[in-house]
DNA sequence: CATGACGGTATCCTTTTCGACACTATGTGC
DNA sequence: GCACATAGTGTCGAAAAGGATACCGTCATG
């Protein structure tokens, strides 16, 4: 959960930026999201098309998600449980959001084991 | 500085996502690189268009984004000091993204002073 | 002489984030 | 009767991010 970035959104022109990362951001937000563009996933599917990623993170990271309105949860009363995450209108909208960060990213960052200060 | 998210970012399609969220993240390079978009900036003309941020933070936030090479720092040996700041061409290239992150944010993130799980 | 502008540093402390690990319930297969 | 799959939850602790505050040197101005 990112922290509050500002209170309101309106102290300079480039502060609504700021208010569209709170959304993306948390560590594993911008893939949950990108993999949800291919349609509805369960949870397992989603856990496994992120390894590193742990249960709980992703717990929370859709959690969050849900909270802000952006995926719809369905669960599914069977015996094997079965919930369903899909994107809801507001988190399709963001889709030209998630697609230029994969352009610039597969255009910059591909397979760049260390990056600049991860060392410090 | 953002944790680092994964090691490398071949893990999966969307991993370049996370990747490029790497270099914008941060509570105020999002703002930041907005507004060095408009032109080269004095250190304190960025602190006066970003009033929340304290000194140190801004000072950490641009050194974090010249050691990713998105913005440079030039100099000037005068008596009262006068640093100025300018996106490099990688820096520039983000302009896309956000973009992308600005219009969305303007659609839906106006003036919001609550974002959903701020009361968390 | 004191104050302010400039562009920072250093130190301390709190809050947030995130990862590890254990634990839950139910039904099926072996 | 035991393990496995599903979709989680709870607790703990380490590390990182970020805020508050004070301090630095120099020159000009009042």
């Amino acid at each position: 959960m990112p922290r509050i970035r500002h209170e309101r959104f309106d102290c300079s022109p480039g502060c609504t930026v700021e208010g569209t990362l709170r959304y993306i951001d948390g560590k594993w937000k911008g893939v949950v999201l990108y993999h949800l563009f291919e349609g509805t996933l369960r949870f397992n599917e989603i856990r496994r098309r992120i390894p590193n990623c742990t249960q709980r993170m992703l717990t929370n990271q859709l959690r969050e998600l849900e909270a802000d309105g952006l995926i719809t949860r369905k669960i599914y009363a069977e015996v094997p449980p079965k919930v369903e995450y899909s994107l809801t209108p507001r988190g399709r909208s963001l889709e030209p959001v998630i697609t230029a960060l994969k352009i610039w990213g597969d255009a910059n960052v591909t397979l760049v084991p260390e990056v600049s200060h991860a060392a410090a």
